[in-house]
DNA sequence: AAGGAGTCCAACCGCTATTAT
DNA sequence: AATAATAGCGGTTGGACTCCT
């Protein structure tokens, strides 16, 4: 059996200081990412690989953009929450230099609120004026689902790490329960363009 | 100026899929 | 094949900061 990642009653928590960072950056920077269960000890810090791993991809990675969203940007997560729900890391794929726990707390910070404020829905994208109104039923596991939509050749995503949800997902509650049948009724969000990407110039 | 409410975001927690033994 | 650890994910929290009264 393996070690366990960590003792735990020897592991810093809380804030990162200065000189856990240059610790952290230095290792990566001479050994690169990988095996997060021995770094720690090698890099001389008292933390959880895991709490390395996340210090690194949300906070330290020399690619993080950082700063505001741009508009382009923000109208990309709302096209792409629509389409995969809470699948942050997915969606965080398609911005470069953003990480899912900043899309993720940009959502829930501004985005979501955004959307209340324009009459949406933001749990399914739908003008809550319409919540009222009656609509064909769709099975919830049908399998004509964002993965589907976004792998198809109609829609030109760039890059090629794999945006393929799960075949059977672990969650399957945390994707809009018909984000398909939003789209297919996109004129209740008549500017939604489904062409996902991202200009060069927003992106960098 | 004080302090309560609201906001933001870094970090932690707990879960599941994957991988190693 | 079974079992346990790791990696990675989304949800949640806590503290710092800002705004409002």
């Amino acid at each position: 059996m393996r070690k366990p990642c960590c003792a735990k009653q020897d592991t810093n928590k809380g804030a990162w200081s200065k000189q856990e960072d240059e610790k952290l950056v230095n290792y990566i920077r001479i050994h690169g990412e990988g095996c997060w269960r021995t770094l720690p000890q090698a890099a001389g810090l008292l933390r959880c690989g895991k709490s390395c791993r996340l210090r690194w991809i949300n906070y330290l990675r020399p690619d993080l953009k950082r700063g505001n969203f741009t508009e382009d940007e923000e109208d990309l997560i709302i096209k792409l929450h629509a389409l995969l729900g809470n699948r942050w890391s997915l969606i965080a794929g398609r911005l470069p230099g953003r990480t899912d726990n900043e899309v993720k707390n940009y959502w829930n910070s501004h985005l979501r609120r955004k959307l209340v404020n324009m009459g949406v829905d933001p749990d399914n994208h739908r003008l809550m004026t319409l919540n009222l109104l009656p609509r064909p039923h769709i099975p919830r596991n049908s399998d004509t689902g964002a993965a589907e939509i976004l792998s198809g050749p109609q829609v030109p995503i760039t890059g090629d790490d794999n945006i393929h949800p799960p075949a059977n997902s672990r969650r399957d509650n945390d994707r809009v329960p018909d984000a398909e049948s939003c789209l297919d009724e996109s004129n209740q969000l008549p500017d939604l363009n489904l062409d996902l990407t991202i200009s060069v110039s927003a992106a960098s």
